[in-house]
RNA sequence: GGCGGGUUGCCCGAGCGGCCAAUGGGAGUGGACUGUAAAUCCAUCGCGAAAGCUACGAAGGUUCGAAUCCUUCACCCGCCA
């Protein structure tokens, strides 16, 4: 078999294995199975998780099985992030975000046919456990003194917030989850984010001791910007990969806006581009970075691979007609419409001031936002700027009678329709 | 269980009876520049047009006046048992 692991590397999505030899060799000998596990932590999935949904569909397509565990018990604990104690979901709303999630894994991968993807639930192996076999047969393999310097857990000791004993618990239940699968499925390996490191760590150990062998993990770097910072975040908002959560006109917006400095590595690690297409793309950024040819190909990807081609193509023509040089009240109706479409929004109607109109349409978030943007000569409508704050909306603002075009800062738009 | 320390706006963090809607930094937002980039500079950054209102863990209290003092409660940290 080819050698994933190599692949994988050049791609930037390695930042550390286990013995890596020893792992090039199990994937190049033949089929291993693989798995990563999603919490269920919110109704979707994010830009973090979509890095290792994409080492998965690589590693599926290499020809390896994998699986894709979603944490229903897992999530009802919490992994303890270095800030603070999470507050407890309800079982419910844990049990809603799983089939959630494993719905909106599905199109990453192919769960049919001869190499099919498995789709596990770990509340199916914890449940039934009870307390007492958990401490005895989980539990008397893990020392307290490697758990408590766990990076996570070790800041949280540190931290004023301490650590409750349910989230430092955390790591048996994902030990327990990879021994689980190394039982049933022969499960050799599994991915996850490095900050995932400690509790991937946990279930090879587990395994080593219980059944004496040993597996493999392999983890992806946090995906960082030219300054250190993570990706991931538009306005200071998660990017969601469901589409009522972060839409797919922000979502392509948000990856076509992605600064020069990141985008080569970026389309690397989220396009199955290769390595001529990509050194072409890199050569343009260098040449002639005005026309961003690398962040329209990313966003043309990764948007297909996460919303699809029919929705890329409309978002595509979208952002065309909004940021063309074109005067927007000479877009025809059908552009026009199918534009606006894409956009947030909100109803207004005429003789509202502009300032209202900034609020009703979702741009702004008060009313004093509204006048401050309009006094810093941040806002528009229909490609123009405005200055009177009590400016009335008029009939003619409406283009095709229907939509006004608002528009505060250089890329953030929204439609105003007629109510 | 005892003693001590802590809980401030998105985050960090000053304030310790009036001059506090609350210093400073970061993040965010807008502007200039440009390419719907980066860096830089400027502005802004609770709600309200304003009067004013709501805010400094929660609830009471003292006071003309409290983020600042007192009481109780909740949570966190440390030391001792």
């Amino acid at each position: 078999m080819n050698d994933i692991l190599a692949e994988l590397q050049w791609r930037g999505l390695v930042a550390q294995t286990t013995d890596e030899e020893a792992l090039r060799a199990a994937l190049t000998d033949g089929p291993i199975t693989a798995y990563c596990g999603f919490d269920p932590t919110a109704p979707s999935l994010h830009f973090g998780n979509l890095v290792q949904l994409i080492v998965l569909r690589h590693l599926q397509r290499a020809g390896h099985r994998v699986i894709c565990l979603v944490g229903g018990s897992t999530g009802l604990i919490g992994d303890p992030r270095p800030t603070s104690e999470r507050i407890l979901k309800t079982k419910e709303q844990t049990a809603e975000w799983v089939a959630r999630i494993q719905e909106q894994v599905r199109p990453f991968l192919a769960f049919e046919g001869d190499n099919a993807a498995v789709m596990v639930n770990n509340l199916d192996w914890t449940a039934p456990m009870s307390a007492l076999d958990f401490l005895r047969d989980v539990g008397k393999h893990f020392r307290v003194n490697q758990m408590v310097k766990k990076d996570a857990v070790a800041a949280r000791l540190n931290s004023d917030e301490g650590i409750s004993y349910t989230e430092f618990s955390y790591q048996l239940l994902q030990g327990l989850d990879y021994l689980e699968l190394f039982r049933q499925f022969g499960c050799t390996l599994q991915t996850g984010g490095n900050d995932q490191w400690g509790n991937l760590v946990a279930g090879s150990d587990l395994i080593h001791r219980v059944e004496g062998e040993s597996v493999h993990l392999l983890t992806t770097p946090l995906i960082t910007d030219s300054s250190g910072e993570k990706f991931g975040k538009s306005a200071g908002n998660a990017v969601w990969l469901d589409g009522s959560m972060t839409s797919p006109y922000a979502f392509y917006q948000y990856w076509l806006n992605v600064e020069d400095a990141s985008v080569v590595k970026l389309l690397k690690v989220f396009t199955d581009r290769s390595r001529e297409e990509i050194a072409e793309l890199e050569r343009q950024v260098e040449q002639e970075p005005f026309r961003r040819a690398a962040q329209r190909a990313l966003a043309a990807d990764v948007t297909t691979l996460v919303h699809g081609a029919e929705a890329t193509a409309a978002v595509q023509a979208a952002s065309e007609a909004l940021f063309g040089r074109g005067d927007l009240a000479l877009l025809d109706e059908v552009t026009l419409r199918d534009a606006t479409a894409e956009l947030p929004g909100g109803e207004v109607s005429p003789g509202m001031s502009m300032t209202d109109a900034l609020v009703a349409v979702g741009l702004v978030e008060s009313r004093n936002a509204a006048r401050r943007a309009i006094g810093d000569g941040g806002a528009s409508i229909n490609g123009e700027k405005v200055t009177d704050p009590e400016l009335p909306l008029t009939e003619g603002h409406f283009l095709h009678g229907s939509v006004a075009i608002l528009r505060r800062g250089r890329k953030s738009m929204a439609a105003g329709r007629r109510a």
